[in-house]
DNA sequence: TCGCCTTTGAAGACA
DNA sequence: TGTCTTCAAAGGCGA
């Protein structure tokens, strides 16, 4: 990516910055003079992937701005700013796997080894996010944080991976209770796969145009399939809602639908969603989904009870 | 205040 | 290897 190129996106990211979520989506545009959504690293709202509560103690450390990124991407070095930048370069991924040590299963293009991630990168892990400046652009860190305090999430995880260490940080530092451990270890959350994505920059659209507010309607018109579960635009009842007796209106206002959109246009977000997995193995290096599993241990997703009818039967 | 609802996709767990 | 489960986002709403 020449230079040109990459003040382009910087550019044009500040541009949006100060939009409306969703707003420049010519696909729906009312002039409806393009035709095409903008590249999908546009129109990404601000970073944002810790824990909501982690991210309230954070809300004042400047994030690099990751174009379409989810994380909290920290105020990363010029260096890494422009790595960062680069990603978005199709066929620029910039992990080398048998340097960073974890799994990396897409090509690699970039020569980034993990000399040159080094702590520049590893300091923002998020363990060291709260007393240890995470976040603050180098200029404004005095001292880097020791080695020690560098890898303390990666070392953490891999010696639970390792099953080491006992039950690792769960059981030696939760002391059987999840609360306190999720106080001490911030929550790194899952990157978003390609449909959240999109979900992130229609969700605003569909609330604009068809008034809704309800996240679980919302979800379903974008992620409705043409067919699956109804003919025509008629009103349609949520399940949860439907027993609760809160209709939810179908949209008949905009064509958002994720399965209604051309491979290219799809292409976009399962691009962009990897290198927002690309980016977060980098970040946390370490990290696992399974680190997440019972997170809160309260919210238990059970499809399988749900009965054949709720749950379609209409698949695809 | 907590958890469900709803969607797709990624990844871990398990048989 | 195939299937199942959980979790990512989001905000309203019932319990």
């Amino acid at each position: 990516m020449d230079l040109a190129t990459l003040a382009m996106i910087m550019m044009n990211k500040a541009s949006k910055m100060g939009l409306p979520a969703g707003g420049g989506l010519s696909l729906f545009c009312p002039a409806g003079d393009l035709g095409q959504p903008p590249p999908a690293h546009m129109g990404i709202p601000p970073p944002y992937q810790l824990d909501s509560k982690l991210a309230a103690g954070l809300a004042r450390t400047p994030m690099y701005p990751f174009p379409g990124g989810t994380y909290p991407y920290p105020m990363l070095s010029p260096e890494m700013s422009q790595v960062a930048a680069s990603w978005h370069t199709p066929s620029m991924y910039p992990i080398s796997s048998a340097a960073s040590g974890f799994r990396s299963p897409y090509p690699t293009s970039l020569p980034i080894s993990s000399s040159s991630l080094s702590s520049e990168l590893y300091r923002f892990s998020p363990t060291l996010g709260g007393g240890l400046g995470l976040g603050l652009s180098p200029a404004l860190v005095p001292a880097p944080p020791s080695k020690v305090d560098i890898f303390s999430h990666h070392a953490r995880s891999q010696a639970e991976k390792s099953g080491g260490g006992g039950s690792g940080e769960k059981a030696s530092e939760g002391g059987g209770g999840g609360s306190k451990e999720q106080n001490k270890k911030p929550h790194i959350k899952k990157p978003l796969n390609a449909f959240m994505l999109y979900m992130k920059e229609m969700r605003a659209k569909v609330v604009a145009e068809c008034t809704l507010k309800e996240s679980a309607a919302i979800n379903q018109i974008l992620g409705r399939r043409s067919g699956r579960s109804r003919a025509s635009n008629e009103p349609r009842a949520l399940g949860g809602r439907e027993r609760r007796g809160t209709p939810v209106m179908w949209c008949t206002r905009v064509d958002t639908q994720w399965h209604s959109l051309s491979r290219e246009e799809q292409a976009k977000y399962y691009e962009k969603a990897r290198q927002e997995r690309q980016l977060h193995m980098q970040l946390y290096p370490g990290w696992s989904a399974r680190d997440n599993y019972g997170y809160g241990s309260k919210k238990k997703k059970r499809k399988k009870d749900r009965g054949p009818a709720e749950l379609g039967g209409i698949g695809p």
